[in-house]
DNA sequence: CCATATCGGTTTATTATATGAACCAATGGT
DNA sequence: ACCATTGGTTCATATAATAAACCGATATGG
């Protein structure tokens, strides 16, 4: 591996259960050795995109990665018509809402919001990385990208998370066609016990699927008549969100 | 230079008057070899730091970056408090006014907010560079920074943007004094001609400063009453805004 | 319509750079 | 007082980065 992608790599290890990491622990989980870790942290550092914060000079994501943000968002601002979206859908259904977006290989949730409705509901972790195969989210980006992805993701092993989780890939494959024809995709507990969940692909310019918007309900709570508000309400936000995206829904089913 | 320097000194070549920019001019920009250049963009690529564009293969900042400053904001959320806070001062005032943020030598525009009350007005660029020495809000943050950065910024030679802009150390150093004692700083076209701005530090956990708040108002317009308006709306909201970044003001002027 | 220039990308011998085991000094818990 | 752990440093070794030349494709212009 380059020297660059070994420094990169170093910031996948962050997260919102993990937001702030010292040396040692990230040598071990890189495991790399401690100096290299050390050389390549000073060099993130220096250019903003960690920093080192009190006494014991934990790292974490540094103030340099914002204005590479503001840059992204000016040109692709998918996170902030994502808020707007995922704020009134809460709103509207009652229920917890988020939106992730596709970086190569990998899906993340980009913002969510909650609905102060009922006292229970699904709670989400920031910027968590989703599984492709086991959330809605994850199926329904799935069912409009290249094959290349599609294979890359299934070829290798999947976590399964709950019992309920599908790990077949030729079951995955045709539940990827039958998404591409409803426009959603539909997930009970396959990610987290008893939440049931419904999502529709955004695009961006070019018909290229960036992400996607998703609603998230306790399963006991689905019942028919909210499942199918949920699934009306996912694909018009969608359809609305790919439209401020300056993108457009492909006219057929393209997994091929 | 470090390789992964170099990756991250390419990153730093994408702005709001520049946000796609192809391998060769990466390559003429930076002075590095065409081939060295291809190779670290491929780096930075596979994990979703830039990405290429359209048929011309124009790379620009990627969707990988997007997940970090979620997890940064989750941190230290100076955008999002920014946000309002410039928002409702702009409308308050009715001028511009921007949120800037430190990172290492640097400070950048982080967001800001347009009044329509005015025909006229201060207009901003996304994430730009702001030097230190010729704005009011780098004024403010260096009169709270350590003498480190104060030395570092200072002993570099200071670009004249305008005939206004003041570029001598010394003359520079004394108004960081009555700055650190007045809590404000204010540029008259000493950056962009015609725009008279005044701004005012924030501060994180530490009492450091983590950036500046600013009014940029066009020079004809700012008579005495409106510059009194200003420098109390500026320190006012700043300092509103370091109390929910959960910072403190320095007790004296630290600038020793 | 051909000649030329420029683009993104690739190759390969050369060389500079990254690496990691061992080592410090400092801190904290027992 | 001790041991374990932390962040950070050193330097001989080995690996990975580099740059000139090259390629095919596209665009430019006379």
């Amino acid at each position: 591996m380059g020297t660059t992608s070994k420094a990169l790599s170093l910031l996948r290890l962050f997260s919102g259960s993990q937001p702030e990491i010292g040396l040692t622990e990230l040598s071990r989980q890189s495991g790399m050795n401690k100096a290299t870790v050390y050389r390549l942290m000073c060099d993130l550092a220096e250019h903003g995109f960690v920093e080192q914060v009190g006494a014991d000079r934990m790292y974490r994501i540094g103030p340099g990665i914002m204005r590479l943000a503001v840059l992204r968002e000016a040109t692709v601002p998918l996170r902030s018509i994502a808020k707007e979206h995922v704020r009134a859908l809460a709103e509207e259904i009652g229920e917890t809402t988020h939106v992730s977006q596709v970086s190569g290989d990998e899906l993340s949730t980009l913002t969510y919001a909650y609905s102060t409705k009922h006292g229970t509901r699904v709670t989400m972790e920031d910027a968590e990385r989703l599984p492709f195969h086991a959330t809605s989210s994850g199926l329904s980006v799935l069912a409009y990208s290249n094959a290349a992805l599609v294979d890359s993701i299934l070829s290798k092993p999947l976590d399964k998370r709950t019992p309920q989780t599908i790990v077949d890939p030729q079951q995955i494959r045709d539940e990827l066609k039958r998404i591409s024809l409803r426009g959603h995709a539909e997930s009970v507990s396959g990610f987290e016990q008893d939440v049931h969940s419904v999502a529709a692909p955004i695009f961006a310019g070019g018909a290229t699927v960036c992400g996607a918007l998703a609603i998230a309900a306790p399963v006991g709570r689905v019942n028919g008549a909210l499942r199918s508000r949920m699934i009306a309400a996912v694909q018009d936000r969608a359809r609305m969100m790919t439209e401020m995206m300056g993108g457009t829904m492909p006219v057929s089913p393209d997994s091929a």
